[in-house]
DNA sequence: CCTCAAGTGGACACGGTGTCCACTTGAGTC
DNA sequence: GACTCAAGTGGACACCGTGTCCACTTGAGG
């Protein structure tokens, strides 16, 4: 059965108001009581749906993250099937930075608790960069797609940049790791 | 002025309790309480001295992170220096990994927060490869230090030996980005 | 208009944090 | 060995965020 109609509402206002809230002050300064009463909607509400930050934080998150990795899977190269692994690692980087610059605080906000990697996303990454690596015939691939994402992490992105790094320095540094490495 | 007799037995007290329940149950799932009452002390004397766990995880590894430090500094190669910089970064790496091993809850314990990037300890790894990446000749070596040190980061060790990745694997892997880098 | 399941919101109990301050204890002094 | 007092101690307290629970409201279908 369908959402009710007040439900679908709410779920809007809490989207709305948390997503605020987040890139605002950040996620870590955000408690439920604070979207709740953000959203105009009592706690009970707001837990009803999610059951804490990161599934709000998630939630959020997901439209962004489909849509690449739908690129990925079947967009044009470099990002897409067909260029070499390389490059097809080197476009990744470059768009997951991208991603990172503009959502930073909801990426973070998504890795309350330990979750990074045991989240869905990660996993998608993961089995990319893997294959990727399998491709260019690097040896023990499946570690080296951790080694290969951990320069992605939400607080060493917000680390470099808060020293006044520049997203286009990560990326460049970045592609010459891919270039190396694949 | 020294520190007083029984304020030195408690401190000893206090680290010992700590030690114990970090690697007993994860830092995490300990409470200023637990290790307040785990060292027969009251909370206010254990707020005296540390204002959290992180003060106090960061405390314990501060003697076994000295050690290393020392030895990158004036030990033998290729950890100290004299050797290549692409052996001395593989080098440094599998000290790494090996207090990891070691002593992962406590590192992990060290983070509570958003520490893992302000703290002392990643100063001195951070400038250490960075001088390592300058002596190669690569290109922004102030970026490529961090880049170079995000697959130490604890979380993901953790995720990788609870997923049967041997610490022997993760070596083998940072070898080969040392040798492809530098 | 009626019904009732879906949805709502706030009161509540709990647990951890950090502070505060009256008391105790150790170490120098004579 | 008694005296002094600053350093040190510990537990009571107030606060905050969490998550649950349940009596009430609301919307959609009959």
């Amino acid at each position: 059965m369908p959402e009710r109609a007040d439900a679908a509402r709410n779920r809007a206002k809490i989207l709305a108001a948390a997503e605020e809230l987040f890139t605002a002050r950040g996620a870590a300064e955000v408690t439920m009581e604070d979207i709740a009463r953000a959203a105009g909607v009592g706690r009970g509400t707001l837990y009803r749906r999610y059951p804490d930050r990161a599934a709000i934080a998630v939630a959020l998150l997901d439209e962004h993250e489909r849509r690449l990795q739908e690129v990925l899977l079947r967009g044009d190269p470099p990002l897409g099937p067909g260029a070499p692994p390389a490059e097809r690692l080197a476009a990744f980087y470059a768009a997951m930075v991208e991603l990172l610059e503009r959502h930073a605080p909801l990426v973070l906000g998504a890795e309350v608790g330990h979750s990074r990697f045991t989240t869905g996303a990660y996993g998608f990454w993961r089995t990319h960069v893997r294959i990727l690596a399998e491709a260019a015939g690097a040896a023990d691939p499946d570690v080296l797609a951790d080694v290969l994402l951990a320069p992605l992490a939400p607080e060493l992105f917000l680390h470099q940049t808060s020293r006044g790094v520049s997203p286009e320095r990560i990326t460049a540094a970045l592609r010459t790791l891919a270039a190396r490495l694949l």
